[in-house]
DNA sequence: GTCTATACCCCGATAGAC
DNA sequence: GTCTATCGGGGTATAGAC
């Protein structure tokens, strides 16, 4: 591996090895690997090309990160920490019929509005997702809460499979994107579309625009 | 790795190490294949797992395939020619205004009837159909063409979309019966309703049941 | 905080006996 | 058709200098 030059380092914040003030390598890892896992996946990322990217040596990654799997949790954490925050509200509302719209329409915003990075990391890594979840089932059973939440305590499961579905349309239509070519705005609205008629008879307060 | 015993040996069909007329052993690699690699993916899966499965060594596998991808490509093979299948009745087909309901049904069919092992497969190696595919493209080219026929000449994109996001839809049913409690027969069954609500518009001909 | 160097392991794949 | 044995390489992870 060739030796880190000078530019190189000022392009990354550090003047002779030292690192500035308010270093963000961690954060960096975490970009990283973000787009690697959801470009290779989990298993075809190894610590040699991440490091590589970033100009550093495999063993550097070890003082931020104590193994592979601790720079995934690092992915996750983010996420469930959204999702921890929306299940919180949601459980604090009154329970007034236009709240399942609501729910689902604040799930909706928070896996598009700041982009489809996470949805696309979750597509191309399904496996990891359960097997390095940081707790137990993880994402997944943090959206069968949500589930519960919009479905309200009478939910049958053809109900609850509906709903799930709802929420996973984002992720469909990302797979969907791949082949056609189309661009962000043509994925979430096509996603939103196919929610709202899977919602239609259930929720009576979504989207009547 | 321990010898196979005698009693071992006449499970797998062979006595005093002569394979039986009629050998399936390539059959029950892409069995135990198919079932490992759906489990925990194709890159998680070694050769060596697969060799013990079936118990016989990692060097007997190399008689039948030459290599790691020549397996999933042998699963890859058994599901393109369903689709080329399709493709090819399709397109032999007049023009007549129930044709699109007619394909999208033999689509649906296709991924049901048998079960919804390739479909759990698909679901669990997002990455590698992509990676590794026996042609450029593979699946999900394929399945663009079927969008194309059931759309016709004059589709629009956000339709097509909304036609993949359909056929997609066993895929999202699968992931959401995961952390459900819902059988086979559930997730078709919220399959094939989530299709009805996304093509309803689009294909007259299509479930008026 | 980052480096070089290395330990250790398992992977996919091959050679050659039976 | 399956075995034992082995090869080369890359994987994660660690030790210790700077």
């Amino acid at each position: 591996m060739a030796a880190v030059g000078a530019a190189e380092r000022v392009r990354r914040g550090t003047v002779a090895g030292v690192r500035r003030k308010g270093s963000d390598t961690r954060a960096e890892i975490q970009e990283v690997a973000l787009e690697l896992f959801t470009a290779n996946g989990y298993d075809a990322t190894s610590l040699r090309e991440i490091a590589e990217r970033l100009g550093i040596t495999k063993a550097a990654l070890y003082y931020h990160y104590d193994s592979k799997e601790a720079i995934i949790h690092g992915v996750f954490e983010q996420r469930v920490a959204d999702f921890d925050a929306l299940i919180e509200w949601a459980e604090a509302q009154p329970r007034t019929p236009e709240l399942p719209a609501e729910i689902f329409q604040r799930w909706f915003d928070l896996n598009t509005t700041s982009g489809l990075r996470m949805i696309r990391f979750a597509v191309a890594n399904h496996n990891a997702m359960r097997d390095h979840a940081p707790d137990k089932g993880g994402a997944m059973q943090r959206i069968q809460r949500i589930v519960a939440l919009i479905g309200g305590p009478d939910v049958t499961m053809p109900e609850q499979m509906r709903i799930t579905m709802a929420m996973l349309s984002i992720n469909i239509a990302v797979m969907a994107g791949q082949g056609l070519a189309a661009d962000d705005d043509a994925i979430i609205a096509a996603a939103k579309e196919a929610a709202t008629s899977l919602l239609r008879d259930l929720l009576p307060g979504y989207l009547h625009h």
